[in-house]
DNA sequence: GCAAGGTC
């Protein structure tokens, strides 16, 4: 590196703002020209600089992000091109879309007069592999070029000099992890997206989209996982079996004010139990204090500001979705008030000047004197902050970068987020706010009780960031020893209540944790799940599954796939990580993990019968899937696998004449087909399986006849099989013919269609018998059996419910009771009603109901524990009298052990001392 | 018309 002549020097950045940066450090603003690129938003910066003794003319200049987007070869890439399963071998390439090509033009053309390409981009493996972009751009056009990466951390002036005279080489390692990410990324989303979307979008009516030709049914290795938190809370909710528990509570009122006793063992769900504890207070109801605890308690400032943090407090105080935030803040940060938003890092370089960010904030009326006393070193205020030890090296945490009272193009949101980035900051640099706890701990009958009060001896942080709170209050001084008699003890009940659907903080949180999305994507993937109709958010940005959703989970959770849980992510991240440090090759992971998802997408596609049954408890058949449009390109339903070719499957189709055949996908190979009778005015698969036809399976189709077309003792409506053992459509087909173009029914190659393959059970009886029960009258589908023993699964529950939900009326309300199944630990499997309220807590066993009782009538109240088989009442039966708790709740079969009055509870007898 | 990841 050594020379008198300047060489020329491209740099390149990842955006146009670290370009600005790096030059204007390099160049100490002095010799600095800039002029316009072919791309409007990447300048190029000119000046002169040093590099190791060589003089170097710099041209600085920069990206916006990747350069280039990978995809299929053009042959692949119409939708109906090939079958899904193809997406894992296709071939792919990098390519440079249309709106990238003025800044590649720009590269290659400065490159073209460069000796030398220096590699700014981001420090993070997509940086990495945004520079072999660059470098596949550059070194087209100049085969010369010597190639640098600078490393740095921040972009403050010692990093960047120390950066510029340290370069080092690219890591080809991280670079080949981002490319094995993008190419499973692409592959396993594309498979899956035109899977699902073509063999749910026209079998289904999805009238919610609005416009149900575009409706896209995406997956993702992302928003799966992100839909999969919203609905398994939603499951967890929904199972909640509420449960009784019972609590004593104790007050004591004297001179200095009021003590609230908090029993130490928390809630007991045994009812004899708390009664008995209960007597034995009420007997002897001295208090005597055991313990009094003085301590001084912290409480700490928020580490520096990452985007996640900022995401989830935006939510938190303003309500503000993630997606907005992101918005919001990148304004911000575009007009130079905020630092970069998407940053994973929580804590400040050593090398940042903390007080001239605090300085800048003097003036402002709101926290400029918090600013002020923060700054002057007898308040003792200022504290180095706490980091909470994520780096992404690439930017430092989110901090203010200039003062402003308020822009007047500003929105609300545009202040309220500027407010709490500068509040966070100047919180994060201050003293913990200090406490004073006082804790008593009571004795009653050999029970503990505790009280606990607080006073706020210092709020230090808390003056200034007022999103945060810390509640406490004053109890009365007690003595070790001293000894009172309670104002109030009294045997309280409650019960247990369903965790709350998750909010977009806690969303967040999850993906977090699990590793789904990055800073820069995880509000993409939250949005992506209410633009697919996945989810829905209500005003209190909390997220429930649409049926859509739910359907989609529960059909891959039915196949016992978890591809909707985060651990496929998980798996592709360390993969990434084996791949960026060296231990594993790229080809070695892409060959393993395709392998794999193609196994597993061949498995669903197979299985798709349970995406359909889980799509057909919540939406209605269209007679849109047979392939009306366009036969050519419409797959159609599958009826049956063809036991002609024995390669594909035999779909239902709509000829363009308006007659239906089943016919071999494998056409024209395989010409195999079943013409069926003409006046059918709608036909569509069903997912009952005709449980005589042979090889199954063979799948019903519901038929809609035009009333003219047939005999009037025929029904228009007839659930058919195409296998041969159904007369009645053998009949009709003799009737109605099968349309102009087959007057008599035309086996294919030579056998009659409707026939019975040769090993099927040949004279079955058209009414068969149930192959679950073994009784006529019903299909196995609609089997009482099964409906009942789901064992607990999704489907069953929802079928369950389904089924059962207008049975029961609510003993409280009057409202519907819907049908689960319990999944705690003492009571997995077990039946019960839940009003559909989710205010009221209503619920009943279904085995504790009289049977007569089942028929559209009422409720009995909830039952007792006996019922239940444990506690006091194990093995006897309830006495049937309405009791009430203290708030009113009626619960059966209990007796008030002060007085005996079956009316009301000990806690609230008149005779209680 | 598909993914996720950069970024304007």
């Amino acid at each position: 590196m050594s020379g008198s002549r300047p060489i020329r020097v491209l740099n390149v950045a990842e955006k146009p703002s670290v370009a600005k940066a790096v030059a204007g450090i390099l160049s100490r603003n002095r010799g600095l020209r800039v002029r316009d690129g072919r791309s409007r938003y990447n300048r190029i910066f000119e000046f002169e600089y040093t590099i190791r003794s060589q003089a170097c003319h710099m041209l600085v200049t920069s990206v916006t992000g990747h350069l280039m987007e990978l995809d299929f070869d053009e042959r692949y890439r119409k939708w109906y091109s090939c079958d899904p399963s193809d997406l894992y071998s296709a071939p792919v390439r990098k390519h440079v879309p249309q709106d990238k090509v003025d800044i590649k033009r720009c590269l290659e053309e400065e490159a073209r007069k460069c000796q030398w390409l220096i590699l700014w981009l981001d420090c993070d493996r997509e940086g990495e592999n945004i520079a072999f972009e660059v470098v596949e751009v550059c070194t087209a056009v100049n085969h010369h070029l010597n190639i640098w990466r600078a490393r740095f951390s921040a972009l403050i002036d010692r990093e960047i000099h120390e950066s510029v005279q340290n370069l080092v080489r690219p890591n080809q390692l991280f670079a080949d992890a981002v490319d094995a990410r993008q190419e499973i990324d692409l592959r396993i989303g594309a498979s899956f997206t035109r899977f699902q979307t073509m063999l749910l979008k026209d079998a289904f009516v999805l009238d919610f989209a609005g416009d149900e030709k575009n409706l896209v049914l995406s997956y993702g290795p992302c928003q799966f996982p992100t839909l999969g938190f919203v609905v398994e809370r939603f499951w967890e909710i929904q199972s909640h079996e509420p449960e009784e528990f019972w609590t004593i509570n104790c007050s004591h009122t004297s001179d200095e004010g009021i003590a609230t006793f908090n029993w130490m063992r928390g809630h007991m769900f045994d009812h004899t139990c708390a009664v008995i504890i209960y007597e034995m207070c009420v007997e002897e109801p001295t208090a005597t204090v055991t313990r009094v605890r003085n301590q001084e308690k912290l409480k700490y400032p928020p580490y520096p500001l990452s985007t996640i943090e900022l995401q989830k407090r935006a939510s938190r105080y303003f309500r503000m979705s993630s997606e907005h935030t992101m918005k919001v803040a990148e304004e911000l940060y575009q007009a130079g008030f905020i630092s970069y938003p998407r940053t994973e890092t929580d804590g400040f370089s050593v090398n940042t000047d903390l007080h001239a960010i605090a300085r800048e904030q003097q003036g402002h009326p709101l926290w400029g004197s918090y600013a002020q006393q923060l700054l002057d070193p007898e308040s003792g205020l200022w504290r180095n902050p706490g980091s909470g030890g994520h780096d992404d090296k690439a930017h430092p945490p989110i901090h203010p970068t200039k003062f402003s009272t308020g822009e007047s193009r500003w929105s609300q949101d545009h202040n309220r987020l500027y407010e709490l980035v500068v509040r966070h900051f100047l919180a994060c640099v201050s003293q913990p706010a200090v406490g004073a706890e006082t804790t008593v701990e009571i004795d009653i009958a050999g029970e503990l009780f505790s009280a606990s009060g607080r006073v706020i001896v210092a709020k230090n942080y808390l003056d200034v960031y007022r999103f945060e709170s810390w509640g406490g209050s004053m109890i009365p001084n007690y003595l070790f020893g001293q000894q009172f008699v309670p104002t109030s003890l009294t045997l309280d009940s409650g019960v247990t209540r369903p965790p709350p659907l998750l909010s977009e903080a806690d969303l967040l949180s999850c993906m977090d944790k699990a590793g789904i999305g990055t800073d820069a994507t995880m509000h993409d993937h939250i949005k992506k799940l209410l633009d697919r109709f996945y989810a829905t958010k209500d005003t209190n940005t909390r997220f429930s599954p649409t049926n859509l959703g739910e359907a989609l989970v529960m059909g891959y959770d039915e196949m016992g796939y978890e591809l909707w849980k985060p651990y496929l992510r998980s798996m592709m991240e360390c993969d990434m990580k084996a791949v960026s440090v060296g231990t594993k090759r790229k080809a070695e992971i892409l060959e393993t993990c395709l392998q794999q998802m193609k196994a597993c997408f061949l498995d669903a596609k197979s299985n798709k019968v349970k995406l359909l049954e889980a799509m057909e408890i919540f939406f209605e058949r269209s007679n849109r899937g047979g392939g009306v449009r366009d036969e050519q390109h419409d797959v159609g339903q599958v009826v049956r696998s063809c036991g002609s070719c024995h390669q594909s499957d035999m779909v239902l189709k709509r000829k363009p004449d308006g007659n239906f055949m089943v016919g071999c996908l494998h056409f024209p190979q395989c010409r195999n087909v079943v013409w069926l009778p003409g006046g059918i005015s709608e036909a569509a698969v069903t997912s009952q399986i005709c449980n005589s036809c042979t090889p199954g399976p063979v799948f019903k189709i519901q038929f809609k006849f035009q009333r003219i077309a047939i005999p009037h003792h025929y029904n228009v409506d007839h659930l058919g099989c195409i296998g041969g053992c159904d007369d009645t459509l053998k009949e009709l087909i003799e009737i109605c013919g099968t349309g102009p173009r087959n007057p008599v029914i035309t086996p294919a190659r030579g056998r009659r269609p409707m026939e019975p393959s040769s090993n099927a059970q040949r004279g079955t009886t058209r009414q068969s018998a149930c192959v679950h029960c073994r009784q006529t009258g019903h299909s196995s589908n609609d089997c009482p059996s099964q409906i009942s023993d789901s064992r607990g699964s999704q489907r069953g529950r929802r079928l369950s419910l389904q089924n059962r939900t207008t049975t029961l009326s609510c003993n409280a309300c009057g409202e519907p009771c819907i049908f689960r199944t319990a999944n705690t630990a003492n009571n997995r499997g077990r039946k019960f009603y839940k009003c559909q309220r989710e205010e009221c807590n209503f619920f009943v066993w279904e085995d504790s109901i009289d049977n007569n009782d089942t028929g559209g009538g009422r409720a009995r109240s909830p039952p007792s524990r006996g019922s239940r088989g444990r506690g006091r009442g194990e093995g006897r039966s309830a006495p049937n009298v309405s009791f009430v708790t203290a708030t009113g709740e009626p619960i059966s079969g209990r007796r008030c052990f002060i007085c005996g009055d079956p009316s009301h509870f000990a806690n609230v007898c008149p005779n209680r001392g």
